[in-house]
RNA sequence: UGGGGUGUCGCCAAGUGGUAAGGCACCGGAUUUUGAUUCCGGCAUUCCCAGGUUCGAAUCCUGGCACCCCAG
């Protein structure tokens, strides 16, 4: 491998992946992607802002700059998704396909093409070969680990893939950066959905999906109040249900604990450890495994249900067609439909899916 | 308009003479490449209103007003 593309976002992770491949002795270019459009003034101004910083950290280490603008893919496959997903009542994981479809796939051809022989990231995780074969694993800074958001890779992606930073600890990245005066060394870690940002989340779903108000309902079926539509809220979502002080109830905030979509019903339930909000097993589909086929079931392995989770101890079983049940050692909090539930064994990242349902 | 009860932050609710707990909700921040969760901070100079007693009242007195229950 010679050049290498690097997908910069303009933070110190893409920047000092930049940085380290350089100093291995690679022909590192970067290349900034635009693809969300929408936004209002503010927004726009923080893209370009990530724009300068991506081009101030290339030209201090004197490499080409490319852009790239997948906006449309990014629409069709991402965010179309999305919507249908919230639509539906489900919670999606926009960022997982992002990776998938956007930076894995548009990005990864579109680097072929600029005769790169691979990408790199900055993402956190790392990448090991043996044999030919690939595997994902975890992040040496496992406070920083994103393989989560990486299981849909496969050994096509992971083979023309690198992750510089996934050897460090964000502290000595941040370390680097300063290091070598790059301007985003102390910029503050970016949030939200990928290339969308930091949203106040209803506000914005409500500009594609408008609302549609409901009654609230307690498990017991007690009146409590109204919702603005159920796709604005996700399993186990204290804030904003307004739900003030009852008589006679104790003083425990309430949770989202179900969604009748048959009768735009939300249901609702006091106290963060209430029985419905936990679940002892799943059915996920969509399967993706990382070394391009499914391990025999049942297996026992760990599992997260959702990012930063920590690792629970779990048996796989049924895979079949794409679909496989998850039957954990404890009940897992509020396991949410349309997420991802991500194997790992050990280290390694063994790949996932979506969950379908929890019971 | 006979009897009884209640009126303290948006909601629930402590406090019965010594200078307004707490929880929920809400708002702000931290954490976080999804959505959530979690954590931290803010949130009644004022206690239905008007007088009065007192060094001092949400707490006592007087008079109103409102709501609830029972009886009519």
């Amino acid at each position: 491998m010679k050049r290498v593309i690097v997908g910069m976002s303009g933070g110190v992770d893409s920047s000092v992946a930049a940085c380290l491949l350089q100093q291995q002795g690679y022909d590192v270019h970067g290349l900034f992607m635009k693809n969300w459009e929408g936004g209002d003034a503010g927004e726009q101004c923080g893209a370009a802002q990530d724009f300068q910083d991506a081009k101030d950290v290339c030209a201090r280490l004197d490499i080409p700059l490319h852009a790239a603008n997948f906006a449309k893919e990014y629409g069709e496959r991402v965010f179309s998704y999305f919507l249908e997903e919230y639509r539906a009542g489900r919670t999606p994981n926009p960022d997982v396909l992002c990776n998938q479809e956007i930076k894995f796939k548009s990005f990864l051809a579109h680097a072929l093409t600029l005769g790169a022989d691979g990408i790199a990231t900055g993402h956190y995780a790392r990448v090991q070969e043996r044999g030919g074969k690939f595997r994902l694993l975890k992040a040496r800074d496992g406070n920083k680990d994103q393989s989560y958001f990486l299981y849909t890779l496969g050994q096509t992606q992971l083979a023309k893939t690198l992750f510089p930073v996934g050897e460090l600890t964000k502290p000595e990245v941040r370390a680097i950066a300063a290091r070598h005066g790059f301007t985003n060394a102390a910029k503050k870690d970016s949030t939200g959905i990928c290339f969308i940002g930091e949203r106040n989340f209803k506000n914005f779903l409500s500009r594609y999906l408008p609302a549609q108000p409901g009654e609230m309902r307690s498990v017991d079926g007690v009146l409590l109040g109204k919702h603005d539509g159920l796709m604005y809220y996700t399993l186990g979502q204290r804030q904003g249900l307004g739900i003030g002080g009852r008589r006679g109830t104790s003083e425990e905030p309430w949770y989202v604990v179900g969604k009748d979509t048959a009768n735009n019903v939300l249901t609702v339930a006091q106290g963060h450890d209430h029985p419905r909000l936990f679940s002892r097993t799943l059915m996920a589909s969509n399967l993706s495994w990382v070394w391009g086929c499914a391990p025999h079931a049942p297996f026992s392995c760990t599992a997260k249900t959702r990012y930063r989770q920590s690792d629970q101890s779990c048996t796989i079983g049924g895979i079949n067609d794409g679909v496989c049940g998850v039957l954990f050692d404890k009940p897992q909090w509020a396991v949410t439909p349309g997420q991802s539930v991500v194997f790992y064994q050990g280290e390694e990242c063994l790949g996932g899916g979506v969950i379908e349902q929890a019971v």
